[in-house]
DNA sequence: GTGAGTCCTG
DNA sequence: CAGGACTCAC
């Protein structure tokens, strides 16, 4: 996996591990690397083929479509007459096969309004097919099992016709014995059959049947046992991978479900099963009693997936139905009668044709067929429960006296009144719901087929079904039972996510769930998958603000990006922060401050202030920050300032009184320092500029003191004095190389550069008039430094102490009006 | 040990 | 302007 530039540390770090998991894992369950990757390039055939099948469902609505299906799958198929059963093998392999392509083909047509359940159905076509059965052949399953014989009512006489004969399209290369390529089920899925219960049963029932029959067959050639049973394993395996590699991918998506615990059924059983595997290689010669029993429980395992699949699948085709039919209910009737009969008539076909399609055998679809699925599905109490359902559902999604009617309209499909005008526009209802949903389909199917056209880079016989297997491959699939068939679906599933979507998954989660596409394109790999419900219950709830969150602790994306610490945040609304916007000497509140300075140069001050505080609370302090934020939005500045300066009391601990002050209690004292403090502070400064505790206690009586807002004060005052002596010790200099000799030269006044300079940094608006004294005591200072340099003091290192120690006796006494609180509004508008 | 102050860095 | 490191006095 390529790690992009772009990624962090951390990202890669994470990508790096996942990929080891993966890798760990494949190998781990590998016990023969070389063909488990054949196995899983034979499996990417097969999906392939399946997802090109589901391609030409989509786009081509010919009833021809079958020699598309028929080619693409290798099988050259001839085309008979619809409805004739051979007696031979072969025949009835290719009729059968040909019946399952043109209803495919009449599916699409009258599922046209739902390409994305065209295509389940299709999928579901061939899972059932491999699995021997549609859902409601539950019964037939039973005859199935009991001697393989003919279904009655159906033109099927052989007990394993369809499923195998899925098997050998998909695979085209078998060598499949008639018993395996004959399902006793040549009957069209249906996808409205939602007993999934019958599906499973008859599933079963028809594996073992097959099972009976190897059985069989082995015990009447002893001496082929071998090639034989490799032979059959082969098949076997084959007939197994294919199933796996439809059936895993959507029960994975569910293993990962914690409420499924048929997934872990599923893991652990795969897991046991590969072990068993790993040992077959040693016992070759044991017996195939044994194999058939292992055979047995990979057919239930298979069963337990494909039921989870189905499932899965039929939920989402129930979503898409209500979702038809809501659309349709606010329609009059003759539009039910169109659209309800086309629909009917696909649920119908899902469900393998109900009674009611059966009589009207007037359907746009294959008469032939359709008629002989309608014979079998007659005779089928299972599909009475269906169209039970079916009903049931239509009287809850339509009005009273709608299900006369749509019995009626059932019988004549394709009749709805076409001069009503709401049938027109039921139609275009119909057009634009058909192309959204084709538009969702066509980007699920190109992109699962361009992930399975990239990355194996297949050769002709590898993008389909390979039409023979290495000679030297049979062995290890025999003797591991197929190992690669896990490991292999395994791999696939591992890595499903990002190189090899699932197309089941794909498709599955298709109609309902839009986020399958982004889903199965995330490089997810090894992650828990959810459950397309789950995933989109998580990423709604996301999109609802994380209901994970406290309420309380909300919070904002900056808060959560800087580690906000709810400890630390005893204040629900930190004072510091709220008083000042009341107490602004400034002005009003709120926007007094801003209003008035934002047009004077000191509003750029304080702006930089408030930047340099931001920055400050950027860098890793925490703040319950969003709380200010939306109590006083209009103040950006002073609420960052006041988040600082808050930040500093949370840091100093010395939170117990601010619980006890209220921002609306009126109370003038405030927990922090405002950017008016540090202005009145600077203004200070022309006063004083070593101000004791006491005096700073005295002058900022607004401010709760303690040890960290005095620390706070001093050291503002210690950083006014830096950049004084700095700005002294430069001007003394300079002045050293303009030439002057003597410190009469040396004056300040209230135009000279360091003047300005002075001024600029303490009292930026210029809207205070600085002290004479101050000027004084700088013009002291500049020559204190003059001297001290001419001197050659400047080598001391503590060469400046000396001026302190002289400066700080030139201190001067503060007015007392800086004493008030509001002392910069009175200041200023003097 | 603590507070005040300085120096340096960002 | 803040923070850290450091010194120094108490």
């Amino acid at each position: 996996m390529p790690d992009h530039d772009s990624d962090s540390l951390l990202n890669r770090q994470t990508k790096r591990r996942r990929v080891d998991i993966g890798v760990k894992r494949t190998v781990g369950s590998t016990a023969s690397t070389a063909a488990a990757a054949t196995t899983t390039t034979d499996n990417i055939a097969r999906a392939k083929a399946a997802i090109f099948s589901a391609m030409n469902s989509l786009s081509s609505h010919s009833q021809h479509g079958s020699d598309t299906d028929s080619m693409e799958c290798s099988v050259v198929q001839p085309h008979g007459g619809p409805g004739v059963v051979s007696a031979s093998d072969s025949e009835s392999k290719s009729n059968v096969l040909r019946k399952l392509l043109k209803r495919a083909n009449s599916y699409e047509d009258t599922m046209m309004p739902f390409p994305g359940t065209t295509i389940i159905s299709q999928l579901l076509k061939n899972n059932m097919a491999k699995n021997g059965g549609g859902p409601e052949r539950g019964d037939r399953g039973d005859r199935g099992d009991r001697g393989d014989a003919g279904f009655p009512g159906s033109g099927l006489s052989n007990a394993s016709s369809d499923a195998p004969q899925e098997d050998a399209c998909s695979n085209s290369s078998q060598d499949s014995t008639p018993q395996e390529c004959l399902s006793p089920f040549g009957r069209p899925p249906g996808l409205a059959a939602f007993d999934i219960e019958r599906l499973n049963d008859e599933h079963l029932r028809a594996k073992r049947a097959r099972v009976e029959n190897i059985i069989r067959g082995m015990s009447h050639s002893p001496s082929v046992v071998v090639p034989a049973a490799s032979r059959h394993e082969r098949d076997h395996d084959m007939d197994g991978e294919r199933e796996m590699e439809l059936d895993c991918p959507p029960p994975q998506s569910q293993q990962q479900a914690p409420s499924s615990p048929r997934g872990g059924e599923v893991c652990s059983s795969s897991s046991r099963e590969n072990k068993r595997k790993q040992r077959l290689p040693q016992q070759q010669q044991q017996s195939f009693t044994q194999l058939v029993c292992q055979r047995k429980e990979q057919k239930q395992e298979e069963r337990r997936q494909l039921k989870l699949q189905l499932e899965d699948m039929q939920k989402q085709l129930r979503q898409l139905q209500e979702k038809f039919f809501q659309i349709y209910d606010s329609t009059d009737d003759s539009e039910h009668n169109d659209l309800h009969n086309d629909l009917h008539n696909d649920i119908g076909n899902m469900s393998e044709d109900s009674p009611t399609r059966s009589d009207t055998g007037g359907d746009d679809r294959g008469g032939d067929d359709l008629r002989s699925d309608n014979e079998m599905s007659d005779l089928d109490p299972g599909h009475f429960l269906d169209r039970a359902r079916a009903l049931l559902q239509e009287q809850a999604l339509l009005a009273d006296g709608e299900k006369p009617r749509r019995e009626g309209l059932g019988r004549s499909k394709g009749q709805g009144g076409p001069g009503s005008s709401m049938h027109a526009e039921g139609k275009q209802l119909a057009e634009t719901l058909k192309q959204e949903l084709n538009s969702a389909m066509t980007q699920v199917v190109d992109t699962v087929v361009k992930v399975f056209a990239k990355p194996p880079r297949p050769t002709p016989q590898q993008a389909f079904p390979p039409l023979s297997i290495p000679p030297e491959r049979f062995p290890t699939v025999v003797n591991g039972d197929n190992p690669n068939f896990h490991t292999a679906n395994q791999r696939l599933q591992c890595f499903g996510d990002v190189i090899i979507p699932n197309p089941l998954d794909s498709f599955a989660s298709m109609p309902g769930m839009p986020d399958a596409t982004n889903d199965q394109t995330e490089a997810l790999p090894l992650v828990v998958r959810k459950t397309p419900s789950e995933h989109h219950h998580q990423s709604s709830a996301v999109g609802a603000h994380g209901g994970h969150h406290h309420p309380a602790l909300h919070p904002s994306s900056l808060s959560a990006s800087m580690g906000f610490s709810p400890p630390s945040f005893r204040h629900p609304f930190p004072l510091p922060l709220m008083g000042y916007p009341f107490q602004s000497p400034l002005g009003a509140p709120t926007g007094g401050y801003l209003g008035k300075d934002r047009s004077s140069p000191d509003s750029m001050d304080l702006s930089r202030e408030t930047t340099s505080l931001r920055t400050k609370m950027a860098s890793g302090h925490h703040l319950g920050h969003h709380h200010h934020r939306s109590l006083s939005p209009a103040h950006p500045g002073s609420t960052a300032e006041g988040l600082s300066l808050s930040l500093i009391k949370s840091e100093c601990g010395d939170l117990q009184d601010m619980a006890d002050i209220s921002p609306y209690s009126g109370s003038n004292i405030q927990e922090g320092l405002s950017p008016n403090h540090l202005k009145k502070a600077k203004l200070m400064f022309f006063y004083t500029r070593y101000p004791s505790s006491n005096m700073l206690k005295m002058f900022f009586s607004d401010v709760k003191f303690n040890r960290c807002i005095t620390s706070q004060l001093i050291k503002w005052f210690s950083n006014f004095r830096e950049f004084y002596y700095i700005q002294m010790e430069k001007f003394a200099r300079q002045a050293i190389n303009d030439g002057i000799t003597g410190t009469e030269e040396l004056s300040v006044s209230r135009d000279c550069e360091l003047f300005r300079a002075l001024n600029m940094h303490y009292n930026k608006a210029n809207d205070f008039e600085v002290p004479d004294r101050f000027l004084e005591v700088a013009e002291i200072t500049l020559r204190e430094f003059f001297n001290a340099i001419v001197a050659g003091k400047d080598v001391d290192p503590s060469w400046k102490k000396a001026i302190y120690k002289v400066i700080c006796k030139l201190d001067s006494e503060v007015p007392e009006i800086f004493k008030s609180p509001n002392c910069l509004q009175e200041l200023l508008h003097e």
